[in-house]
DNA sequence: TATTGTTATACTCTATAACTATA
DNA sequence: TATAGTTATAGAGTATAACAATA
């Protein structure tokens, strides 16, 4: 009879980076919208106040590109994060077609909450991985992210 | 001014693994659909494909378990690869109420084909990580995906 | 009573194309 | 003419709940 549950055999699949990525990633966001639970920040979202906390004054395209985020889809986000109160949009000085962001006190203060929620999830669900094991797993993915197209 | 595209700073988005993995993950999502453009098979179908190779008589259910994916969702997976003749569904001797899955010729014949162009892919978007570096990672993406629940 | 497969459905995420206003 | 932001829309991917048939 064929095995059950995880002892199943993955064939080839077992092989391949790709799949046991799909399946990490997929884990940790999961894990990562628990910790968040009730304060109706995601993934997408957080990234998106974090570049505004780095860079003030930054504009909606250089968000989107700093972060993979294509130009139609951030105009969502942005609202979104306005009309929660998180950061505050005004007009370039430089540029009138663009918009400039600042993150709000009420911002600062959801990043700084939401800092500390990732860092114990990502310390709870990477515990078994030693300082280094992290370092190095960050490093590998970046050469992947950072890798020629095709 | 504010930093521009890729020299754009991502704040403490940078320390947290989670980010890079899901830009990682997109990435390789994204030139996977590349390699397999035109053979209409994706990520999660060639994962279903795989495991019916590596277990013949699976059912349906276990199908899912191995690969994480939902009853209601595997419905839908398993008629597109039975309609597009890759596998062979009959009622299983044993349980009545189970489907058990076979490939064709025509479904092994694909997976093959898969595997040549999924390893190419993976060649070329890993070609700046040795073989070991390869290893560490799945090993340390089996580890995350291995965690426990919170 | 639990499990196999099913239907219906909804929500998130991301991609494309076409538009406007400024540069 | 190129760029910033916008709208509308469509396609994946995945999640939940309720049901029928069988164990």
């Amino acid at each position: 009879m064929a095995a059950d549950n995880d002892t199943t055999a993955l064939g080839s699949l077992d092989s391949f980076v790709g799949y046991h990525m799909r399946r990490a990633s997929a884990r940790m966001s999961a894990d990562f919208s628990a910790a968040m639970a009730d304060t109706g920040i995601r993934q997408v979202t957080f990234g998106v106040l974090s570049v505004i906390a780095a860079n003030p004054g930054i504009n909606q395209g250089q968000i989107g590109r700093a972060l993979g985020i294509q130009r139609a889809n951030m105009v969502a986000l942005i609202s979104e994060l306005t009309d929660a109160g998180y950061i505050s949009r005004t007009t370039s000085p430089e540029d009138r077609r663009a918009f400039v962001f600042q993150l709000t006190d009420f911002g600062s203060a959801a990043v700084a909450d939401g800092l500390a929620r990732i860092r114990r999830h990502e310390d709870r669900l990477l515990c078994t991985l030693s300082a280094e094991e992290r370092d190095t797993l960050i490093a590998l993915l970046k050469r992947i992210q950072a890798a020629e197209a095709e």
